[in-house]
RNA sequence: UGCCCGAUGGUGUAACGGUAGCACAACAGACUCUGAAUCUGUUUGUCAUGGUUCAAAUCCAUGUCGGGCAACCA
């Protein structure tokens, strides 16, 4: 078995329904467009988070249900924000999450193409169309030939074509060079009044445009202006910015450009120059809708425009979602990097060992709307030991062990017990367990004065080792400051699996391992980054960080912990699921416990 | 302040003029060689006020509350 826990449980529920998706829906009825083409467009500028997985679901999600494509591209139009660390990690992470599951779907480019010029109703236009999937097989048949390279597409792949666009603008009397500075612009605009530029002349426009391409002027000393009022009442109609000056070199396009356009000019015509139909995005840019469909009808574009969809972006409880903030806390080192997996980023939850099944059903969970609400991190948390309940290889391990001996079995005799491997799925099988007189097991399973309802080892009480004895607790052992060390019992050796007395009813079942037999294991236990559900509300968020968000102990395991795999999930019984860290060496296991069991024991006990 | 958007149990969502449903959470019980899972049951809701209509969560008006925008960021 390569992958020892590759069931394959219902985990792609049936596709959701919402606003967006009607929409869809109805355009598809319609025949609006040849093909549905949607995309994931994020700025290279931090890792990815879990408000990103809720929009790469739904883009991907839309093109895998309407037969359609989505393009990952990078919009890369800021390059002093921007950086080629975060372009790998997010195509790691789209390519982690989507896989096997939208694969087919992705709408990648042939490195380094940029978009042809074709014509379109006898006008000249430029289109970069998707090629889906994975890279093809060489196509020479040696075998020696490299398969062609595919990459994300990227904004700053269109920067020659986004420029052609402005020069169209200009001579089409619809944009300017304006000379305001900054502050001037900004005054101007609040004000609603004209740029004195504004009445300048295509011919000179275009010089100055030109020139400041050419790099002939400083930051901030001039930019183009889309010429649309002066005055609307949606801030962004009056007269936007849709080329800057930066003397900056860029991670993609090297120190080819000295201007760079701005996000409102450059996002509309990069969905259009790829085929996108549906170009959805959050809340925050419905007002930016009218200066999407100003440009491209400014333009008199030949092919089918794209349109702007919006919905609310993810807020989860107990953590913080905004870029700034996590890239704060990986600076200050209060996480050990974007990949904790205490954060809320894809390569955190991933380390983490949640299963990319598992954030997609929470993404199909919380559904698309308009609603600004605070989702509740239970609901992500059911997602996750849902999947992880039906997938994960059970095994016994004690992460706080107090030594029990067994006084009626003998020293020097093992035996080897049949353990189920996941009780949820029965082509899991069984593996070996070693029983011996010495054993582990939870110190919180024996209680010296028990709590009303307590089924667990107590003075004079039984209970039952999963997959071996009843035992009966005969006399506890303490050290000289009343710490309790050892707890000698008894077992009913006819009590075993299949024995004589094996069906007797015994209220609790703990786990257990031999002492002899275990191995020891650092094992991470993971909780809660903030002890607040909304670390942003007071404007401290770091105020809120849990001091115990990360435990480290060290566990003992039974031995077929040894074998374990990075790709596998198991469940530590009646504790939490746990994965194998990447810190894991040869000899030194490290796992991360993704989330506890549910717990109602602990509930009830706080109810006294 | 101006403009835009939103409001359904504790939380997130569905109902598209015709029985307010689902999930999570909570609570109670059943089962249990995992106090998990599973199963059964229960509690809790249409922001307010008017209007249109045989009928309003749904349409209209006003108000209230919440969010967003007013970067040479995206």
């Amino acid at each position: 078995m390569s992958n020892p826990n590759a069931i394959t449980p219902d985990v792609v529920p049936a596709a959701p329904s919402d606003f967006i998706r009607d929409i869809v829906a109805a355009h598809v009825a319609e025949n609006k467009y040849p093909r549905i083409h949607t995309r994931f467009p994020p700025e290279p500028n931090g890792y990815l988070h879990i408000g990103h997985a809720k929009s790469i679901c739904l883009n991907f999600g839309i093109a895998r249900e309407f037969g359609g494509i989505c393009n990952l591209r990078m919009d890369d139009t800021n390059p002093t924000k921007e950086d080629i660390e975060y372009v790998e990690s997010i195509q790691a992470d789209v390519n982690w999450l989507i896989s096997a599951w939208a694969d087919d779907q992705l709408g990648l480019k042939l490195k380094g193409k940029t978009p042809e010029i074709v014509t379109v109703n006898g006008q000249p236009d430029f289109y970069l169309p998707a090629v889906v999937g994975q890279p093809a097989k060489s196509t020479t048949g040696s075998g020696s030939a490299p398969a062609p390279a595919m990459e994300p597409f990227y904004a700053s792949d269109y920067f020659d074509q986004l420029y052609a666009y402005a020069v169209e603008l200009i001579k089409r009397g619809k944009a300017y060079v304006c000379d305001l500075t900054p502050e001037e612009t900004d005054e101007y605009r609040r004000h609603g009044k004209a740029s004195p530029f504004r009445d300048r002349s295509p011919a000179e426009n275009l010089d100055w445009f030109i020139r400041m391409k050419n790099g002939e002027f400083s930051d901030g000393s001039r930019v183009v202006r889309a010429k649309i009022t002066v005055d609307s009442p949606n801030i962004w109609l009056r007269d936007p910015l849709i080329y800057r000056i930066k003397h900056a070199d860029h991670h993609h396009t090297g120190a080819t450009w000295r201007i760079y356009p701005m996000y409102d000019f450059a996002h509309c015509l990069s969905d259009y120059i790829e085929g996108i139909t549906h170009s959805i995005c959050t809340l925050e840019f419905e007002v930016h809708r009218p200066l999407y469909d100003w440009i491209l009808e400014a333009l008199g574009l030949p092919r089918p425009l794209p349109h702007q969809y919006e919905f609310a972006r993810l807020s989860l409880g107990y953590t913080v979602m905004s870029k700034r903030k996590l890239m704060q806390l990986v600076d200050e080192k209060l996480v050990t990097g974007w990949d904790d997996p205490r954060m809320p980023t894809i390569s955190g939850i991933r380390r983490r060992g949640v299963t990319p099944e598992a954030l997609r059903k929470f993404a199909y969970h919380i559904g698309i709307t308009k609603y600004n609400g605070i989702t509740d991190v239970s609901v992500l948390e059911h997602a996750i030991r849902d999947d992880l309940n039906q997938r994960s290889l059970r095994r016994l391990a004690v992460l706080q062990p107090v030594k029990v001996i067994i006084t009626n079995y003998p020293a020097g005799q093992v035996e080897e017990l049949d353990a189920t491997n996941n009780p949820e799925d029965p082509h899991a099988g069984k593996r070996k367990v070693p029983f011996a007189r010495e054993l582990f097991i939870e110190r919180d399973d024996f209680a010296e004065v028990p709590p009303p309802k307590f089924f667990r080892l107590k003075p004079g009480g039984e209970v039952r080792l999963k997959y071996a004895y009843i035992i009966k607790c005969e006399e506890v052992i303490k050290d000289s400051s009343g710490h309790v060390v050892e707890l000698h019992c008894t077992a009913d050796l006819e009590s075993k699996t299949g024995g004589a007395t094996s069906a007797r009813k015994v209220k609790g079942t703990i786990h257990w391992v031999s002492a002899a037999h275990s191995v020891d294991a650092e094992v991470r236990l993971y909780d809660r980054l903030f002890t607040v559900a909304e670390p942003d509300a007071d404007g401290d968020f770091k105020q809120h960080l849990n001091p115990n968000s990360l435990e480290v102990i060290t566990a003992k395991c039974e031995p077929a912990l040894k074998d374990a795999l990075p790709e596998a999930r198991y469940q530590f019984e009646r504790l939490a699921y746990f994965s194998l860290d990447p810190d894991s060496r040869p000899g030194r296991l490290v796992f991360n416990r993704t989330i506890t069991l549910k717990d109602t024991w602990s509930k009830e006990v706080k109810k006294g």
